[in-house]
DNA sequence: AACGATTAAGTTGTGCACAATTTAAATTAT
DNA sequence: ATAATTTAAATTGTGCACAACTTAATCGTT
């Protein structure tokens, strides 16, 4: 009997049922700051990098506009963020922080933290594990080259 | 300045974009088969374990009705798989593999050769890489039981 | 300067993923 | 036995995620 196709063996499925319970953990500590988990990145690349454009935001975090457009919408519905043309190319958008979604940026520290606390992870296992999974995404960087080179 | 909002210092961020890459390499690979990946998952399990209910397809892969009920019904359409009604207990939908669905587990078999030939990882890697997702699941149920105890 | 190609956002349509609710069958407790 | 509870699926509603397409602005070339 072939097991090459024994669900737990393939490693796409690991990784896809560790993200989506990592999220899940995730949700109730996000809730009271009144955000999902994907609008929480799109908070975490504007508090690092204020009043950038939807393109470089969809490249921080590999999303393309038809996910992004209706997600800021929503963040600007809540009141966390605004948008504006930028002057020197009509095309862009620029997303930038309100008042309170700057503000937001205090209570946001606490998740870290509450996640680590949660999943219990000492530092040197929580390093190897981010570069485990930084090699997997250069080796699938890598394949994607591979493939344009044709 | 502190760093612990950083986006690539957070491991749900890098789980979720190598989950969703991984998941994109997927693609071209299952189009053959008319298959999205989500569905994929399914066949797998009918593929090891034909016949059994929607509650038990659902814990292998997390999922619960509300995704797995309309999942099903696609692949119904598509001729992959039938339903029926449990005898023992009439609650239960037992979900069973049509001809053509156990016919196209042949062809299954080269998505597991192909995604490692893109991934090129070696075994002892991958195994590593293997332990290390399941690892974080145990930590993140570990978590949901001390949360039940109290 | 003018035209063809490229780029940035937005829109539409499909398919997850999940919370919350509903319906019906089975189990348990009284 | 019957009422109360628990369970299995389905349904409804929201929010991603992404492909394919549209619209408008910019860039490149001649």
């Amino acid at each position: 009997m072939d097991q090459s196709l024994k669900l737990e063996h393939q490693i796409c499925f690991q990784l896809y049922t560790a993200s989506k319970e990592l999220t899940r953990l995730y949700r109730p500590i996000l809730a009271p700051l009144n955000l999902t988990y994907s609008q929480y990145l799109v908070m975490l690349v504007l508090w690092e990098e204020d009043g950038i454009d939807l393109r470089q935001l969809g490249s921080r975090l590999t999303l393309d506009s038809g996910t992004l457009s209706p997600l800021v919408k929503r963040l600007i519905q809540i009141g966390y963020v605004e948008k504006s043309r930028a002057t020197d190319d009509e095309r862009k958008i620029v997303v930038r922080l309100t008042e309170d979604g700057s503000a937001l940026r205090e209570q946001a520290l606490e998740v870290p933290r509450q996640v680590s606390g949660m999943l219990n992870i000492d530092e040197a296992t929580y390093v190897a594990y981010m570069e485990m999974l930084t090699d997997i995404k250069t080796r699938l960087h890598d394949f994607g080259e591979r493939q344009r080179e044709q």
